[in-house]
DNA sequence: ATGGCCACATCTTGTGGA
């Protein structure tokens, strides 16, 4: 089985390359972040055609999230239960009995911002949902862009980052507090190469330097730690013309 | 040189992203 995650940063501009990306990545299910559209205007039937089912909650303009997966998704919930929210960021279902969180971490935009504490306290909220869920079905994974840059060795120039959101201690904290819940950082199970990142600025020629953070994560749980054999970032998918900044993250389950 | 790109909305300029 194959569980990836992947922020497409509008999935009406990006709907060919999700499409092309499946059939040369056949994963069994696809975590999406930032589509920007609203539920009427989702392309299910896309999908439908490569042999995929989808849930999807949507907004016009600004996040959006949406489970793609080749078996259909079962005990769908939509957002983080107790946390009223009127952004659409979270989806949680399972899939050929693996119980799955897509995730759009809130940016927080700067730490003087009116958003950085939403993000915080969108991060206690997530903690506590991934605590539930985890504690019910031991098949686990947390997929998304988390806006979290977790260590040094996730940002492509530490000292350039230090004092920015998606590095700052409180919410690095908030990261590690999902690890403490016994989750694994799938991408750190295995040796990968240095300067791993999975977002680069679209200026700058960000991606050509390299400069990045890795900041798309799939955590998982014992279970299914292990049995994981593989995760990779997909970094030839930013290659291609009109890219999402992003890049997808791909987990293999034995 | 503190901005460079991209997507989106309302328009040709502003906001938000990360």
């Amino acid at each position: 089985m194959q569980i990836a995650t992947w922020n497409v940063n509008s999935l009406g501009v990006r709907l060919p390359h999700v499409l092309a990306w499946l059939q040369a990545n056949p994963v069994d299910a696809l975590c999406l972040q930032e589509t920007k559209l609203t539920d009427d205007k989702f392309p299910a039937a896309a999908f439908a055609e490569l042999g995929y089912h989808s849930v999807f909650i949507g907004q016009k303009t600004y996040n959006g999230v949406a489970i793609l997966s080749r078996s259909p998704a079962e005990d769908v919930i939509a957002g983080l239960p107790g946390f009223d929210d009127e952004q659409k960021r979270v989806l949680t279902a399972t899939i050929d009995g693996v119980r799955l969180v897509c995730a759009y971490f809130p940016n927080g935009q700067a730490l003087d911002s009116d958003k950085y504490p939403y993000k915080l306290a969108w991060c206690d909220a997530m903690l506590r949902h991934a605590g539930e869920q985890l504690a019910a079905h031991p098949r686990f994974a947390l997929l998304g862009d988390y806006n979290i840059a977790p260590e040094d060795r996730d940002v492509h120039d530490p000292a350039a980052w230090e004092g920015q959101v998606l590095v700052s201690p409180p919410e690095r904290e908030r990261f590690r507090a999902l690890l403490g819940l016994g989750l694994a950082d799938a991408y750190r199970l295995f040796d990968q190469p240095e300067r791993s990142f999975s977002w680069w600025d679209y200026r700058q020629l960000g991606f050509q330097k390299n400069r990045g953070l890795r900041i798309d994560h799939i955590l998982m749980s014992p279970a299914l730690r292990d049995s994981c054999t593989a995760c990779t970032i997909d970094r030839a998918e930013r290659k291609k013309p009109q890219p999402s900044d992003h890049a997808p993250v791909v987990a293999t389950l034995a």
